[in-house]
DNA sequence: AATTTGACCAACCGCCATGAT
DNA sequence: GATCATGGCGGTTGGTCAAAT
């Protein structure tokens, strides 16, 4: 025997309500208390279900709701607590006095989500998004393909051509990731990229690649340099950041300690080495990587560079990011 | 000026948990 | 234990408005 549905097709109201229902609804409650919200419309006067006239108090008539834009620290609370309660609407919103559940939510998923995203996180794990790093394998190929295409026929440039855009957005996207934990020179947030200069940023993903500038033919100190990280081969990526942070003033949300990217797991999985028995792969993609990484050569890394140098990333961050894995991305482009 | 696009958010829908019978 | 009523929750939809084209 099946439920009859919440709202049945009695001629029972939908929609938005006026302010004449709104009245003879808050009217109701203050003198006799909601009661049986099933039994509560047809006391009320009103010709709505009474899940309707539940919803309509508790997200927007009840008195002690907080209208108006949320605070930063709301904004701040609302980040900390969705990394450690997902999507628990209610149970957010009972830490944040005269918020509704539906009103974290839609703020939520029209702002914060899309922020997250922007910044290059997950914004379901709170953690830098690991599609991208699951692909990374794939993209050094990319860039010694682009080695290989820069010396041979009009056949293989009009490939390049075709895989040119996949390739922009996959080094992006990429480059995003390499550049979270680029050191302070001033400016605190990731949006300060734009003071730094090409080289610099080349050369901070040069050590954070494990190449370090000293060994190229640049004469431009890197960041790691400047920074108190050596450069050279025994640079390890992210060993500066005892947790990872979302690096922005506005969000400086704390991972979990134990979700924090560990550095040697990240180096390995720069330098092709087995990343399967990281746990912070283990739950990313679920695309296995693949067994034999191309070397990275200082060309294939400059390739990199130059996508990063001629991109628009500077004015803004990439904003664009396709559903489909990377690597489906690029190997659908390509083959 | 007209049309399109995107952001915002109130409201709805369907599922689930719980308590009463 | 089975059934049903109710309330709560999270996901989604659709209307409105402003900005962009």
């Amino acid at each position: 025997m099946g439920r009859p549905p919440s709202c049945d097709e009695n001629g029972l109201k939908k929609g938005p309500w006026t302010p004449e229902e709104d009245q003879q609804l808050v009217k109701y409650i203050q003198k006799h208390g909601h009661g049986s919200w099933r039994a509560l419309p047809k006391l009320a006067g009103l010709n709505r279900c009474g899940k309707s006239c539940r919803l309509r108090w508790t997200n927007y008539l009840r008195p002690d709701i907080k209208r108006g834009k949320f605070s930063e620290e709301e904004e701040q609370t609302i980040l900390n607590l969705h990394a450690v309660l997902g999507n628990k609407w209610s149970a957010i919103a009972s830490r944040l006095p005269g918020r509704t559940d539906n009103e974290i939510k839609n703020f939520w998923n029209t702002h914060l989500k899309k922020k997250l995203i922007h910044m290059g996180f997950d914004p379901m794990t709170h953690r830098p998004r690991t599609d991208i790093l699951s692909s990374l394998p794939h993209l050094i190929a990319l860039a010694n393909l682009k080695e290989l295409i820069d010396h041979h026929s009009w056949e293989e440039q009009a490939l390049r051509l075709q895989s040119a855009e996949a390739v922009q957005m996959a080094r992006l996207q990429y480059l995003q990731c390499l550049l979270q934990p680029l050191p302070s020179n001033g400016s605190t947030t990731a949006n300060s990229i734009n003071s730094f200069t090409e080289m610099e940023i080349i050369n901070h993903i040069k050590d954070n690649l494990g190449l370090g500038a000293s060994h190229l033919d640049t004469p431009t100190p890197s960041l790691g340099t400047s920074t108190g990280l050596q450069p050279g081969h025994d640079a390890i990526p992210f060993s500066h950041l005892p947790d990872l942070q979302i690096p922005c003033n506005d969000y400086q949300t704390p991972l979990n300690k134990e979700n924090s990217v560990q550095a040697p797991e990240f180096t390995a999985l720069i330098q092709g080495e087995s990343s399967l028995n990281s746990p912070w792969l283990a739950s990313s993609s679920s695309t296995p990587s693949p067994s034999v990484v191309p070397p990275m050569t200082e060309t294939s890394l400059n390739n990199l560079g130059d996508a990063c140098s001629t991109s628009s990333y500077g004015e803004a961050a990439p904003s664009i990011w396709p559903d489909l894995l990377l690597e489906d991305l690029l190997f659908h482009e390509i083959s």
